[in-house]
DNA sequence: CTTGTCTATGAAACGAGTTGCATAGAAGGA
DNA sequence: TCCTTCTATGCAACTCGTTTCATAGACAAG
């Protein structure tokens, strides 16, 4: 039932189509929950049936018209509820993990070429929080610079440790794709 | 269809049954893939069908009978080449950082107790890593306490380094979560 | 003028995952 | 004796997630 709060969070920090919602899910929300245009699509629906979203037809030049969503108030009590009842730890599902177990049954070797692919696809990601925190969260917040005085806001923080968690994320996976690479490597010389 | 693959995995390490499976998927294989019983059991049958697993009923004294399933030909071929195609990077699907984004539109210093269990949560999971890797990884493999001379077993290797990406990602996790408590305190202290 | 890309939405089918329920013998404790 | 826990397997219903396909106007490149 996650995608429906994703979608919450996201349409309170800024209202937008089924469509501006995808992208996001392929962006900053995608960070950490990834979602399809179907399940988007789908789920709007329900949820504005539901009368947990208003809509708005906007209709545009140059482009097709698109139907603006944003949070109406049972959506955001709904949110609220789901924020004050207890989660559970998230459950892993970790592919490549399954394929290393496996490789003790196949070519060791042969999962160099992969794990190097995971390599540069999570050294890019990295780049781009790296970026992305760059842009958003150093200028504001640096000190002495600061246009706005007083407490930062809530949401930049939030937003910010979330980022933090990414990066973090990241960084120990790359280094631990250095140690499944060197022990690949290790077989396959005694091999 | 990678639940299919963890099971191949698991039953070449080992031959089981679907509850041994299950109870697999509480520990080992289940740090990097969760699966439930109903889940397992529909998928052993499947397999079984389509010839790529063998059953072999046994009967037990003292508690029910079990039907043990070990990987047949096919099912060997199946996974090697699963092993040799690419996968995409792992989505991250992270209910705990909704929340923390969710917060900003509610109260922060109420997601502090669950910030806290989930932090015990993953204390308690490194714990029960680090006790694993103590009693499977070091008594062999300790240099100069060697019991099998020459190069270590690859499988042995193999898990090895995916509980130390456990191990990688729980202390991760932990670090990140002392970052999310010193934010939210910090926001409640402003507020 | 055709092909491709971007915005924008959606149906249909299928496969994966969750939850609740049901059965049943054996062992152990209150 | 009853209650719970453990072993062991399974059905049914439902929700969630993925893949494929379809539509359609605007715009740019070749």
């Amino acid at each position: 039932m996650a995608l429906e709060h994703a979608i919450l969070v996201s349409l309170l920090e800024k209202p937008g189509s089924g469509y501006e919602l995808a992208r996001r899910f392929e962006r900053s929300i995608g960070y950490f929950w990834t979602a399809t245009h179907q399940q988007i699509y789908r789920v709007l629906k329900r949820m504005e049936a539901d009368g947990r979203l208003d809509v708005r037809e906007v209709p545009q030049q140059g482009r097709p018209d698109k139907k603006e969503y944003s949070v109406a108030a049972p959506g955001r009590a709904a949110l609220s509820q789901w924020l004050h009842e207890p989660i559970e730890p998230e459950s892993v599902r970790h592919d490549l993990a399954v394929k290393i177990r496996g490789a003790a049954f196949d070519d060791p070797a042969a999962l160099i070429r992969e794990v190097e692919r995971h390599h540069r696809a999570h050294s890019d990601r990295l780049a781009h929080y790296l970026a992305g925190e760059l842009r958003d969260f150093t200028g504001p917040e640096a000190p002495g610079t600061s246009g706005t005085p007083g407490p930062p806001d809530a949401g930049q923080e939030l937003q910010h440790v979330v980022l933090r968690g990414g990066i973090a994320y990241e960084r120990m996976t790359l280094a631990w794709l250095d140690d499944v690479l060197a022990t690949l490597h290790r077989l396959g010389a005694g091999h």
